[in-house]
DNA sequence: TGTACATCAGTGAACGCGCGTTCACTGATGTAC
DNA sequence: TGTACATCAGTGAACGCGCGTTCACTGATGTAC
């Protein structure tokens, strides 16, 4: 069986979890490039020193904030894919996991969304080495379907960054609708189907 | 003729001019939401209380940057839309333009893929709605189409979203090779316009 | 089990610094006559 | 054209404030015997 953490090392990682809470919570309506060590530390409840003991900086703290959000990430993409083949009920299914997920974690959709461009080089690159880590997993997904057939390698990568990059807007788009009315969610819905579905047809005749 | 203006307001045209470029140089390396506006007169060589002679804040300044930035991207868009149909040379024509436009006009670029999400509400909207009037402008343009003949309008606007935000991926891939090699920038063209051609054969098949 | 020492997460005072904003100002430009 | 007054872009001093970082510390937890 796993090893019990002491005392110390719990709290510890309850203290740390709470640094990453907090933070996420107050990035809704900033960028983490000027989010504040003694802001986060305030939010927590600790002396602005505590800081020191989890991170190096706050450009650190976002590092541990893209793997916790992308790990969030990671099971929407692989179950939106593995879903997402192209039959009508299989594309609507799979807009409605990304819905899911949107409402299930924004903030993490959030943070992911603003910081993939944002002003903190390491975050970025962190984010982008995953995105290309999901965009292979897609790859993979895509390889094990029979309409992969002929495809080449480039195709296939070329085609799971189209599907990636379409999840993150879709989602970004939903994060938008979360405070607006069931119909402009209906509308996002329709849209984002409708990408989706072109993107199907495009697959489908791409070989002929 | 136009009105000349007076040497007041020319030197306050070219002041304000002024903010903006140094301002857009100093984003490179931060997001808007950290961009101090003591930074901001110390790069434009004015004094601090200079700055509230132009703008009530940075926020205002961005919006000022979005008008801008979305200024010379305007014809970027007009230009590729109306060139990328669906024949192969026109794709690669298309992505040259987008290729060529991050080659002049970087800062604007990573601006608008930057503060698109970023932590400044008033920018990201002046960004959404334009976006917007961007992809109602391609929907105008792709509507003048043979191949449109048959298309509601929710499928004609799908459309458009489909390519502005594409064009914008794209846009930001180019970015973030300016600093690499050839071989780089030639995968990234390579990767576009294989999506692009893919869009254009699920656009093609849309009505089967 | 008990004792003596080591570790280390979190503290609190202190620092120098740059921030955004206010205010009364200056002097070149604009305007009315 | 010349004069007298108004406008207003840019100045410079001053303010109170919160920032990130340092340092020696405390006291609960861990470990060796």
């Amino acid at each position: 069986m796993s090893h019990t953490l002491g005392i110390r090392q719990a709290q510890k990682q309850k203290t740390r979890q709470a640094f990453l809470d907090a933070a996420l919570a107050l990035l809704e309506e900033q960028s983490l490039s000027s989010l504040g060590l003694r802001e986060v530390t305030r939010a927590v409840g600790v002396a602005p020193t505590a800081f020191y003991r989890h991170f190096r900086s706050t450009a650190d703290l976002g590092v541990a904030l893209v793997d916790e959000a992308l790990g969030s990430l990671h099971p929407m993409v692989r179950t939106t894919v593995s879903t997402a083949g192209d039959s009508e009920e299989r594309i609507t299914r799979a807009i409605e996991l990304i819905a899911h997920h949107v409402d299930s974690h924004p903030a993490h959709v959030r943070f992911i969304a603003r910081e993939r461009h944002g002003g903190v080089q390491p975050v970025r690159e962190a984010i982008q080495s995953q995105l290309a880590r999901f965009a292979e997993e897609v790859k993979a997904e895509l390889a094990k379907d029979p309409q992969a057939e002929g495809w080449s390698d480039d195709d296939l990568l070329m085609l799971a960054h189209l599907y990636v990059d379409q999840m993150l807007i879709t989602a970004s788009l939903f994060l938008e609708t979360l405070e607006g009315s069931e119909d402009e969610r209906e509308r996002v819905s329709q849209i984002a189907t409708r990408q989706m579905r072109l993107i199907s047809i495009g697959r489908r005749h791409w070989l002929d």
